[in-house]
DNA sequence: ACGTTTGCGCTTTAGC
DNA sequence: GCTAAAGCGCAAACGT
């Protein structure tokens, strides 16, 4: 029955655009990689990098908050 | 001293790069949530399309393993 | 011929004792993961703890070394 | 005051717990390692084996994945 | 809302 | 030394 078919072809499309999204998500994964490899190439470090996007990407006071947590524990075992 | 003001700009530079990226990254994730939102919405089974989503990707990769498989034992028995 | 017997069975010996390390290693992943649990039942801080692991797991002049970067990185973008 | 101390001993008891517990699985990783060093040293494709191992271990999981979608796909037709 | 489970990306190690 | 793979941690997603 046409329904059906249309109903299926609506159901295809919806499943590729998700794999387009996919792979979109994937693409801009490599794009980042590659990034962190160019930072390293020029001399920064890309793991400290990434340390500081992790902290900055949070809100002011829960920065604080971690910072001064982190502190507490590390006062707990003398580092 | 001026030296130490251009590298520290330089970083800062790269820092925010990587940060663009990472907010394009989370924007995307979002847009991807939003679609499987949108399927919900039109009666569609999120975790389904999901999973079909994933098993299309994941016959790749298995046949890929399964196509270098058989060429480490092609080579073990030389030819 | 029973030469390949005994060559087939040393074999699959040496897989099973593989296999029976690979399983060990699951269980006391498992077992870490309940720690955790168990630390944050106790109103600890999983994350943190994770941390302070980490850190105190790199030798002393390498931590200082990290944390100095960590500090140079922060001032370059302001946090 | 006599709390913080009593407070920030338990948390270090605690993080030594996790502590030890991570150098228990550097330990097993390290003795994995050993035990393909010993295949290799036996004659033994260590990479082989690694494979094979993996391999098992896949299956497995690729039967209960299988399993799932099935009964998924039962559910969808109502049978 | 919470805990569990799963997937995803980062890190590190093994092999070439 | 670099590329490929595997372990590990984190975070989002699903069910309770």
């Amino acid at each position: 029955m046409a329904g059906d078919n249309l109903a299926a072809d609506q159901l295809r499309l919806f499943i590729e655009r998700c794999e387009r999204m996919h792979d979109e998500r994937k693409s801009l994964a490599e794009d980042i990689r590659d990034l962190y490899a160019e930072a390293k190439a020029n001399g920064y470090d890309a793991k400290a990098i990434r340390h500081v996007v992790r902290l900055r990407s949070m809100e002011t006071h829960t920065r604080q908050e971690w910072d001064a947590l982190v502190e507490v524990y590390r006062a707990a075992v003398g580092c």
